[in-house]
DNA sequence: AACACCTCCAACCGCAGTAAT
DNA sequence: GATTACTGCGGTTGGAGGTGT
């Protein structure tokens, strides 16, 4: 299903390796070295094709790989390189040694992005998902309301919770110019600042802490909202929304009422809102998936709708106040 | 025990960049 | 400069093995 064979129409075989076949291409590379791996098969007697061989090579037979599994200390490593480099694979991997850039990216994908995900961490970005979601709301009131002097914290007896540099920032970007309303406005995909991954700060790590996440990122957001003055479409569009200035969008970060209330917190879906697919290698930038109220399946299960809603709701906090 | 579902990872595919012609 | 061949990279898939019912 989905995939095509590229060997089969030569005859040449495919699927998991075997022992001899292994030994065979191991044995031609002591000899031979490697390289031209079109022609190596043939030469070496295997039955595959170069570029299987490679691979194999690469992420199995090469002497210096170390198996096995991943130590904590590795685990940082890869965290806080793809913070820098993103889905950059092989330059992860260049930086750990004896690790092979499809097993990092394995690890990637089936542990690391899970913890992090649990720790209410966007994989992608980088980002606590609280930040963001406050970052949105806030700027979706903003921007359905634009004369409006905004409270939102306070409103919602968020204060205390909330990083105050955070709700600056948001009030300083509502006070400039947004034309994002307008399509076209942005001249390229990766002209918001904020998620240029050269200076994402330094991630989460299983012995830091979210607050201390949270600081950092809220510095990396103001030092990188400071350099613009209007918010992106395209970050509109990749969640499914063509125009910033569309009411649904400030339902959606609202609730689907339109007010805030601890229930429709809870069941509105920012996970899916706020998350990116899992496998773009451009933070907010995906144009090929659109997720809006749970739409999309991947991960899910480990949704940041639950995850990053994780906090106190303090006592006076008045479930059905309205934007 | 049997079945369904989930997790993980080796291997595959397609695309992009580079080198050779 | 255009075309072709080769290589490397990142995303995705299939299936084995594990776990739950």
């Amino acid at each position: 299903m989905g995939k095509s064979p590229c060997c089969d129409k030569n005859g040449l075989k495919k699927g998991p390796w075997t022992a001899e076949e292994d030994q065979t291409l191991m044995d031609y590379i002591q000899k031979h070295g490697h390289g031209r791996w079109r022609t190596l098969p043939k030469n070496a007697g295997l039955k595959r094709c170069g570029k299987s061989c490679r691979l194999r090579w690469t992420n199995y037979l090469r002497p210096d790989i170390k198996r096995g599994k991943f130590s904590p200390e590795e685990d940082d490593a890869i965290i806080q390189l793809h913070s820098v480099l993103g889905n950059k694979w092989s330059a992860i991997a260049a930086r750990l040694p004896g690790r092979t850039d499809n097993e990092i990216k394995n690890y990637w994908n089936t542990h690391i992005k899970k913890k992090l995900l649990r720790m209410g961490i966007d994989p992608v970005t980088h980002i606590s998902r609280f930040d963001l979601l406050e970052l949105y709301s806030t700027l979706g009131s903003g921007l359905y309301n634009p004369s409006q002097q905004l409270n939102l914290a306070g409103l919602l007896g968020l204060g205390s919770m909330i990083n105050p540099e955070l709700l600056n920032l948001a009030k300083s970007l509502l006070s400039s110019n947004i034309q994002a309303s307008q399509p076209g406005n942005f001249q390229a995909q990766n002209q918001f600042p904020f998620f240029q991954t050269s200076q994402i700060q330094t991630p989460v790590t299983s012995s830091s802490t979210t607050n201390a996440y949270l600081l950092q990122n809220t510095q990396l957001l103001q030092a990188n909202l400071n350099q613009f003055s209007a918010i992106p479409t395209n970050i509109c569009q990749d969640y499914g929304y063509d125009d910033l200035s569309d009411q649904s969008i400030i339902t959606q970060l609202a609730g689907n009422q339109g007010c805030f209330s601890g229930e429709n917190i809870q069941n509105m879906g920012f996970g899916s809102l706020l998350s990116t697919p899992s496998s773009s290698s451009t933070p907010l930038n995906s144009s090929s998936t659109t997720y809006v109220n749970g739409a999309s399946t991947e991960d899910e299960r480990d949704s940041y709708g639950s995850n990053m809603l994780m906090f106190d709701v303090p006592n006076n906090f008045n479930s059905n106040v309205c934007l």
